[in-house]
DNA sequence: TTATTATGGTTTATAAAATAAACTACTTTA
DNA sequence: TAAAGTAGTTTATTTTATAAACCATAATAA
């Protein structure tokens, strides 16, 4: 009946954050920031959880002196959302 | 833009004692216990949750001999419920 | 009739997560 | 050149979730 939720994605700032990423491809950790109202430290935290699951990649360059951080979706991390979002509904829409 | 999620809902346990109890309306330990697959520990301590946060009504009695404990959903608890499903929605339905 | 197992839980302890606070490193501005 | 700002990371603390241990009573078996 109920399926298990990944846990990765069933925590509000990493689901927000790869729902975010899934309509742009491509975020600035600022941009990021500012969109879920996380604090930089757990952002920081989050994405790289992420990463270690192959959900986003990410990139370090700099802009304009700064050092800037790019989080992008990558296939794996579509899917797993694909399949969250299906496994989640079950929980929305209660069998009469 | 993306709003807080209910941080009581916002648990694979709870989300699905809550959804099971929309459904029916009332429902045993046991019962829940089957649906979700959660152990009895677990379970106990996430219905006392529930209901004090008024989510939920806990009724104790006996039955057949044995303790039976009754968990009915609150009219607190359905709107909860149906706010949570409409903020995670949100989520789940990223914007182009 | 007294162990033994089962039912239906609760309480306590442990592990994992989320969050906040503190810190790093560098840049810009006053 | 000191202070304040940008863009983060690391560490510490708090909160959650989960598991393990426990409790009380009932049914069953020896």
């Amino acid at each position: 009946m109920l399926k298990e939720l990944d846990p990765l994605l069933h925590s509000q700032l990493r689901l927000a954050i790869v729902s975010l990423l899934v309509g742009v491809k491509e975020a600035e950790f600022t941009y990021l920031k500012e969109q879920t109202n996380a604090t930089a430290g757990n952002l920081s935290v989050q994405i790289q959880k992420l990463k270690e699951a192959g959900y986003i990649e990410i990139e370090k360059k700099f802009k304009d002196n700064y050092p800037q951080t790019i989080c992008k979706i990558t296939t794996t991390g579509i899917k797993a959302f694909e399949q969250y979002v299906e496994v989640i509904q079950n929980y929305l829409k209660p069998k009469k």
